[in-house]
DNA sequence: AATTAGCACTCGACATTGATGAGTGCTAAC
DNA sequence: GTTAGCACTCATCAATGTCGAGTGCTAATT
């Protein structure tokens, strides 16, 4: 039996429908409504023909049809057109990029709001990873009597600010040299590189001022241990409660429990081995929860190597074209505007 | 036809019942559960007058009682009992103040998500409003060949960073000095009141930098308004969907919909117009789409006056007595925070 | 040989009916 | 004033019947 031009006409508009309405399509449905020139019997005789082939499912003996995972993977693959996202989209996606360009955390935190906003479905979004996060800056600004705010950068300009408080509030000109002089000692340095002998450097450096030693240490960690540490951005998964299939709110329950998991996101988002979009349709994920769910993650590159994936969550009954589409572009973006933030050296 | 303490007791173990079970709760159950003495057929005859006192409910004919939302008015008012919270809790609640002690938005976040941990309710925080915020430090600091970072922290420590791109950076002492330079014009200023003035006296003292003035005053004016505006912190919605009085995935779905916008989480939270903690059950609340909710709000208060609001949303069928603990620990642990934070005086 | 009309058949959705049981309200006895 | 007893109400659930959407098969048509 072979997959004719027809067979494919019919499972598209199968295909189709069904993403649209959630409601099984029968043959007079498609007869009435797509006009393929044959009768609602021989499109019967044709369904049944995909259906043995694997690619329709018969939820119960009289109802109309619905894509199989099969089906779904052979729409994606095969039939799927790409679609051209409406200006009013590009620019959202844009302008979000644009307002948000000089911290990565923001950034990813506003890009994963705007694609769920945009596609109705649940964005998972991971920063990337920088392996051994190199420190970039290092200062200390003065607060209040008896508090200081320790500012510091770490490559891919993640950037955190910690307040220490001490009981001696050293004047400005003196903190402004320390903060120097502990960024020449530590800028470049990874947190396993602060050993004892760098230690006992800054506690010489810093003089009868040694005591912030423990503090800026432990902020050091944190903050070097949070760049390294893979950050998950999550958004729209109360989209989820709209669309039918989880109008179980069993399921739905399920479902945001696991998400609520960041280990089990980063599993998620880990599932995307090479660089292409990747697209997983129901069964075809191996976190069981998730069974009847698609997945389509993709990759973002920086300069240096290092990448974050951006995955899409939703029913197997998505949109997969406006997924493809928004998420080609956001990724574009992303790209462009890390690009931006690598291109700094270093240096100051 | 009196309320007598027997009436009372009845009313009681109806609410406590019900608090527990979500079910309709029957004379027979009482008197079997509950050793009051009497027999079904007594408490049957108290439930019919209970009923017509308007205390009670019976929600279809032949069902129990469940209570109304005066009864709760007059279990809350009168007969709720104190609960003691276990130590672990009480340590729970204290960490977290304690873990962020420095940064009044990360605090104002960690305090909604342990509360809702806690009760399994909904919780809504505003940050304490600073009418006219002041800015308290203002600094530069290098980042690389081409951005520096601005800090503004303002009065309540509520401090961000921007990066800003420059075609120059100026080399480090030099932007250490324009820092200071700045922070000496700007310190104490509101952003009302950086006028033509103080912008002029800043363009002259940046000479040859000037050009970084509308980065600058961008930025400023974007924290001061951050500061400004009620910042409402959201945690545990998701938490509804465990109760059944929301298995019906519509109203879920409206309440959710509800929380997702700011401005209404605003109104709910200064419902509270009096210092006391203030609970609103059922068709007390204003709000139309919380008829069937019960908010509990608080406020708590930093030394210089300004205060803000915790809220707590659930269920009329809220275990009120944990509620009441929570917040009052909680407001306890805040204050004293926000107590250390606003001693310091804003000098350097 | 492919297509189609026609028809019997299947089965979910929905309404109807009846049995069950929880719970009430009333009354009469204690 | 309290309680036992009983009739009554009504939600829930299972069983039954009807309806209609949709299929699959067959025979007629092209």
């Amino acid at each position: 039996m072979a997959l004719n031009d027809r067979k494919i006409q019919i499972l598209q508009a199968i295909i189709n429908d069904y993403i649209a309405t959630a409601e099984p399509v029968g043959s007079r449905t498609i007869a009435k409504k797509y006009n393929l020139g044959i009768s609602s019997a021989t499109i019967r005789n044709e369904m049944s023909d995909l259906e043995e082939m694997g690619f329709i499912i018969q939820p119960h003996a009289s109802a109309g049809r619905i894509p199989s995972d099969l089906g779904y993977r052979l729409y994606v693959d095969r039939l799927m057109q790409k679609r051209e996202l409406k200006q009013e989209e590009q620019q959202l996606l844009q302008s979000v990029v644009m307002r948000n360009i000089s911290q990565i955390d923001y950034l990813m935190e506003e890009t994963a709001k705007a694609i769920s906003m945009l596609t109705n479905y649940t964005t998972l979004i991971s920063e990337p990873v920088s392996k051994g996060a190199k420190l970039k800056q290092i200062r200390l600004l003065p607060l209040d009597s008896e508090s200081v705010v320790l500012v510091i950068a770490t490559d891919g300009n993640y950037i955190k600010n910690h307040v220490l408080k001490l009981s001696v509030v050293p004047e400005e000109q003196k903190l402004f040299d320390m903060g120097r002089c502990i960024n020449n000692i530590l800028k470049g340095c990874t947190w396993e590189e602060i050993d004892k002998r760098v230690v006992a450097i800054l506690k010489k450096e810093l003089q009868e001022y040694a005591y912030i030693l423990p503090m800026l240490l432990s902020a050091i960690e944190k903050t070097t241990k949070g760049a390294e540490n893979i950050q998950v951005h999550l958004s729209g998964t109360k989209n989820i409660l709209a669309f039918p299939e989880f109008s179980d709110i069993q399921r739905a329950k399920s479902l945001f429990q696991i998400l609520e998991q960041k280990d089990v996101l980063i599993t998620l988002l880990e599932e995307q081995k090479n660089d292409d979009m990747q697209i997983l349709i129901g069964s075809e994920n191996t976190l069981q929860s998730i069974k009847d769910c698609s997945v389509i993650t993709t990759t973002y590159k920086m300069g240096d190597g290092t990448r974050g994936t951006i995955g899409i969550l939703g029913p197997t009954r998505m949109d997969y074209s406006q997924v493809v589409s928004v998420l080609n572009s956001m990724v574009k973006n992303i790209e462009n505007v890390l690009q931006i933030l690598t291109d700094k050296k270093n240096d100051t």
